[in-house]
DNA sequence: TCCGGATTGTGAATTATTTCACATTCATTT
DNA sequence: AAATGAATGTGAAATAATTCACAATCCGGA
């Protein structure tokens, strides 16, 4: 029996945070940080910062610090961001366009190759340098141009033809903005985005405060 | 020492997936639901669902399950949807608009009020319904027509000046979706939303399981 | 080369969350 | 009115995540 190293999903989610305030120090030019100076900036304790580290090896100086560009290269690694990764969105309305045309995703290493939709009227467009294909080329995009992630902007009652569609076409991951539970095989890996639950959760939190 | 019960995190970010559920069942003309059933649906387990409602009181039927309107009423309650909402948002670049136009949030009693943006060119617009202003008419317009929260959607280096000009507004409630932290009083709730982070975690997960 | 100061890495303790399992309660039937 | 069956509500147990606290280690200076 050895023993599987299990990441809490909450220190996956802490990665990114960690990842931008490095970036920020490097363009400071900063090359040593402290576990103590990286957490404050990111908004958690020191000791959080050096146990989320510690899943993955021992990337600090003890003494010192931490450098600031290996650092890096390391959370890139972990969070598989050393590498290219392609997507297509399908749905090209408010939400997928707002998405295609968001330069925060290319700094890491994120590419959104090209929109789909069923609507001819948006068929043949351009998002940007991003192309409005018809689903029904979907399938062959995906293989043609490598792609890897699929990302689902659709109405919620059309999310899980689409899901079918892009486990068809190959895809194993999906981002899925639409507020339902999609049903997909076990290879396929599919990361919710529920933006209602940030927006209720603040309002729980004003009513219970304003009682 | 009378002991405060303390609700989990999480407990409150499943309740609006309850309530959605509900809602479809509430459409489908179901009246009575058991946990069993509620919590397939939702995506959890049972007991974690009778766990969850547990906190805030007792809300079934023993030996039958549970009134979907009542319960219904009840999430709406602890949720703090049986009130109106009124939102502004700062930023009308790809993701504010999109945000503004998007249908869901009116559903849970959220109505977008207004849209500002420093930028001349799209002010006096309207976004569907929506009018887009000068930033600063803020301060009045909250203040005129009983504005709660502030949605911050400009880039990351203007989110401080944009949360700043907020709390002077009386807003006490921030849903941030620039990728920073902000500083703001302690009687102002701030709700990060953090796109990149489900993207990168799905890339991480991807690429461990490619490994 | 050794010493002092600093900061990491990590077991252990604590705290939080989820799951288990069953006593309790309710609706229905006889 | 009592018996039956079904599903909730909830302490207790099990897991999971965070915080504590300090031994281990490294850097730089003497
Ligand atoms: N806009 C937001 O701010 C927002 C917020 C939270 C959640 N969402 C969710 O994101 C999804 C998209 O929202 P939106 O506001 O962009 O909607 P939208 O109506 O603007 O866009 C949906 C697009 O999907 C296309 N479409 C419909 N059925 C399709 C299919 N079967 N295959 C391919 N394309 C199809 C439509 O033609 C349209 O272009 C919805 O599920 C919504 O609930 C949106
Ligand atoms: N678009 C996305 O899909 C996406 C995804 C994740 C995060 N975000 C974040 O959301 C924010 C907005 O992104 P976007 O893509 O909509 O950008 P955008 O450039 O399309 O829009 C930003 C808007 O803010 C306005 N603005 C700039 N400074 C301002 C100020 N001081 N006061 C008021 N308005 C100001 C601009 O005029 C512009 O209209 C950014 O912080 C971005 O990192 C966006």
């Amino acid at each position: 029996m050895t023993d599987v190293v299990v990441i809490p999903r909450a220190t996956i989610s802490r990665l990114p945070v960690y990842f931008r305030v490095l970036m920020e120090l490097s363009h400071m030019e900063v090359s040593l940080v402290s576990s103590d100076e990286l957490a404050a900036r990111s908004g958690v304790s020191s000791s959080q910062l050096r146990k989320d580290l510690s899943y993955f090896g021992e990337f600090g100086i003890r003494g010192a610090g931490y450098d600031v560009g290996f650092l890096l290269q390391k959370i890139r690694e972990i969070l598989g961001i050393h590498r290219e990764w392609r997507l297509v969105i399908a749905g090209a309305g408010k939400l997928g366009t707002a998405l295609a045309r968001y330069s925060g995703f290319a700094q890491h290493g994120l590419e959104v190759a090209a929109l789909f939709d069923i609507d001819p009227g948006k068929q043949g467009k351009m998002t940007g340098k991003i192309p409005v294909l018809p689903m029904e080329d979907l399938t062959g995009f995906v293989q043609e141009h490598d792609i890897q992630i699929g990302v689902i902007t659709v109405p919620a009652q059309a999310a899980q033809g689409v899901a079918d569609l892009m486990v068809r076409a190959g895809l194993k991951g999906i981002w899925n903005f639409a507020p339902v539970r999609i049903e997909v095989p076990d290879d396929v890996i599919v990361q919710y985005e529920d933006l209602v639950v940030g927006l209720l959760t603040l309002s729980h939190h004003l009513s219970r405060r304003m009682r």
